[in-house]
DNA sequence: AATAGTAATGCAAACGTTTTCATAAAATTT
DNA sequence: AAATTTTATGAAAACGTTTGCATTACTATT
C-alpha cells in the first residue's frame, strides 16, 4: 500500500479543487447563508473527497475563541471529582467546546503552572476546584482576564465566580444531625486542611456546632486521614482501639466513613448499633453500601453541570461586551441522606 | 480600579521593550543557546513586565507540534477509567503535553465526533479506550495518519497500537480459580458486551474456560448487569432469589462484585461462606471491602503510564523520520488477586 | 594585517485561516 | 431602459509565531 499521500488538505486545496477562491470556502463554513446553495455544495463535495480538516489553531489566531475550557482538578481519581468532571464536561461539550484537562496532586505551585500552559494554548476560559488558590493565580487570572469560575465550593465573597455549596453549612450540617439524635461523644475524622478549603469548611462549621452545643471532641478524637480508604480504615481503626470509643463519628467525606465502618466491621464493633456514622459528599456508591450511609448529600452532579453552563455563559458575555467583569455567585443546596449508619442514642446496646 | 489595559502583550511588544527583533525573542525560547545571554535577561525582563505569555496557536501553526494530546474514553466516571486517566495524564503532563480528554458514553459514532473534534485542534496523538472502534473511525485515523493508541486491551493482531492486557485471560484466569477450588454450579454477572470489548472479552474467556471443564453455568445464570454498583445490586438479588443458588458467582467486573456482596449481605446469604464471588479489575477499594475482594488485578496505572509514555513516544518517531508506521503492542499481566470472598466448595456450610 | 571562521542578530516569507473591502452579476425598482 | 439594491464572489491584509537566509561584528588563525 503505496499510501505516501500525507495529509495535506489544506483549505487552499479545498478552493482550488472546488473552482472557488479561499475565501468563499472559508465563508460556507463560518457563514453558510451568504454562499450560494451550489458553490456550498461543490464545496462540500471536495472537503469529502480531500478528507480536509478545519485547523482550529488557525481560526484560534484571528481573536476567534479556541473553542477550549482548561479544567484544573486536584486529582481525577476520586469518585468525587470524578463525578463533577464528568457533568462539567457533558455540559461545555455540548456547547461546542473542547475540555482541557489537568491535575495538580493538591499542590497549588503546580496549579499555577498548569494554568499558564492552558493559557499559553489560549483556553477561552478556566474551571478550578475550590476558592483556595495561590496569590500568582489570582493575579494571573485577573492580568489576562480569562473568564474563570470555581467549582464545587460556595463562599458569599469569593474572590472569582463560583457554584457550589457551602462546605461550613455541611459540616454544620452534619453535626447538628447527631446531636440531634443525641449524641455527645462524637469523634471527628477528616483530611488534612491545608489547601484544601473543602476540608476546612466542614471542619470548621462541625467543630463550631458542636462547640455550641457544648459538645467539642477530646484531641484524641480529633483525628485526620488521607483521602483513601485504605488509610482510613487504619486511622479509624486506631481510633477504636482507645480505651474509650465515641458514640457517633463525623467523617470528612465518604470515603473515609467507608473506611471507618470497615474498621468497625473488622473489630465487630456494630455500625449502627454500637456507633453512629456520619459521611460527608454522598458519594456513588453510599447509597448502596451495606448498610447504606446515612451522610450530606452534595448534588455534585448539578454542580458540575451548572458550572459548565455557567462557564459557557461567561464566555459568551466577557466576548460580547468587555463586561464589568462582576463576578456570579450560585449556591446549590446540600441536605441531609438519612439513611442506616446513625441512630439515636438512647436506642444504642 | 481603571483596569482597562486589557492583556495585548505580543511578541512583538516583547521585542519593542527589549529593543530586539522578534526573531530574537522567539530564539530565546525555542533555541535559547543561539542568543547571548545580555539579551536574553533584557527579553526575559521583558516578557515579565508584560506578562506576555506565549500564543501555541501561532506556534502550531509552523507545523510544529501542538503540544496536546487527545484522550477519548466511555466516561470519565467510572473508579477504572478515573485511574487510568489519572496515570495517562500525568505521564504525558511529564513530557509537557497538554491532554484534552472528552468521553462518549459508550457510544461509538459519538466517539467518532470526538475524534474529529480532536483532530480539528490538531491533537499530536490521540488515545482511545479498547478496540472495538467505528469503520469510520479507523479510516478517519489512517488518514490523518495521527499517532495513536488504544489503552487497556490488548490483543496480538489489533489494528492500532495497544497497551493494555488481555481480557480473555482474565476471564479464562477467574474462571479457572473458582473450578480449581471446586465449585461447578457458578453463575456470571456481566456488563452488556455490545461496543465493549473488555466485557466481551472476559466473558468469553470465562465460558471458555467453563466449557472445557464440563461446568457452562444454565441460562438462568448467566445475567447482565449494567456498570453501577445500584444496578448491579438489584441484578444480582433476583439471581439470589431463584430457587437453586449458584455456589460461586463470576462477575465481570468488581463494581459489580461488590453489588453482589451487598444484595447478598442483604439477604443474609454470608459472603463467602454460603456463596464465593469473585471480581475482575481490582479497583481501588476493593482491597478494604470487609471481605476484601477476591479478584483478578488489573494494573490500570501501569497500563496508562505505559501508554502515556508509549504515546509520546509514537509522536516523537512520527515526527523525525515519516516511519513504517509500524503498530507497538504491550501486554500488562494480570494477576489472581486471592483475599476472602472465595471459598473452596467442600468448606461450604 | 589579511583571512577565515564563529556568534549574534535582523529581514522577510511562511503557516492556514478569517474578514474587510471592492467588484461583478443578478434582481428589483423606478 | 436606467437606476438602485441585493447577492455572490474574490483579492489581500491580518493574526502571532518560526525559520532560512543574509548580514554584521567579533574572534581566532595564518
Amino acid at each position: 500500500m503505496a499510501s505516501k499521500q500525507v495529509n495535506k488538505a489544506d483549505i487552499v486545496d479545498v478552493a482550488r479543487r472546488a473552482g472557488v477562491s479561499i475565501s468563499t470556502v472559508s465563508r460556507s463554513f463560518n457563514h453558510p447563508n451568504l454562499v450560494n446553495l451550489a458553490t456550498r455544495k461543490k464545496i462540500e463535495k471536495s472537503v469529502k473527497a480531500l478528507g480536509y480538516i478545519r485547523n482550529r489553531a488557525a481560526q484560534a489566531m484571528h481573536g476567534r475563541r479556541s473553542g477550549t475550557i482548561g479544567l484544573i482538578v486536584p486529582t481525577i481519581d476520586h469518585a468525587i471529582f470524578a463525578e463533577v468532571i464528568q457533568s462539567f464536561s457533558d455540559a461545555v461539550d455540548q456547547a461546542g467546546f473542547t475540555l482541557l484537562i489537568a491535575s495538580h496532586g493538591f499542590d497549588l505551585e503546580r496549579e499555577y503552572a498548569v494554568l499558564r500552559k492552558f493559557l499559553e494554548h489560549r483556553v477561552d476560559g478556566v474551571a478550578l476546584i475550590g476558592l483556595d488558590h495561590s496569590e500568582p493565580t489570582f493575579q494571573l487570572l485577573a492580568q489576562q482576564a480569562v473568564p474563570v469560575i470555581s467549582i464545587w465550593n460556595y463562599e458569599e465573597d469569593s474572590r472569582i465566580s463560583c457554584v457550589g455549596a457551602a462546605n461550613n453549612e455541611a459540616g454544620e450540617l452534619a453535626a447538628r444531625h447527631v446531636l440531634d439524635l443525641g449524641h455527645r461523644r462524637i469523634a471527628l475524622v477528616f483530611p488534612k486542611t491545608v489547601g484544601n478549603d473543602r476540608a476546612r469548611g466542614r471542619l470548621e462549621g462541625a467543630l463550631t456546632q458542636l462547640r455550641r452545643q457544648q459538645a467539642e471532641p477530646p484531641e484524641a478524637w480529633t483525628i485526620q486521614a488521607p483521602y483513601n480508604i485504605a488509610e482510613a480504615k487504619e486511622a479509624c481503626g486506631a481510633l477504636f482501639d482507645l480505651p474509650e470509643r465515641p458514640t457517633a463519628l463525623l467523617c470528612g467525606n465518604d470515603v473515609i466513613a467507608q473506611g471507618a465502618i470497615y474498621a468497625a466491621v473488622q473489630r465487630g464493633v456494630q455500625v449502627p448499633e454500637d456507633l453512629s456514622v456520619l459521611g460527608i459528599g454522598d458519594f456513588k456508591g453510599s447509597k448502596e453500601m451495606e448498610p447504606p450511609l446515612t451522610t450530606i448529600h452534595f448534588p455534585a452532579e448539578e454542580i458540575g453541570g451548572l458550572a459548565g453552563r455557567e462557564m459557557c455563559d461567561l464566555i459568551a458575555q466577557s466576548e460580547d461586551l468587555k463586561s464589568t467583569g462582576h463576578l456570579v455567585r450560585k449556591k446549590c443546596q446540600i441536605s441531609l441522606a438519612e439513611r442506616a449508619t446513625c441512630l439515636p442514642v438512647r436506642r444504642l446496646r
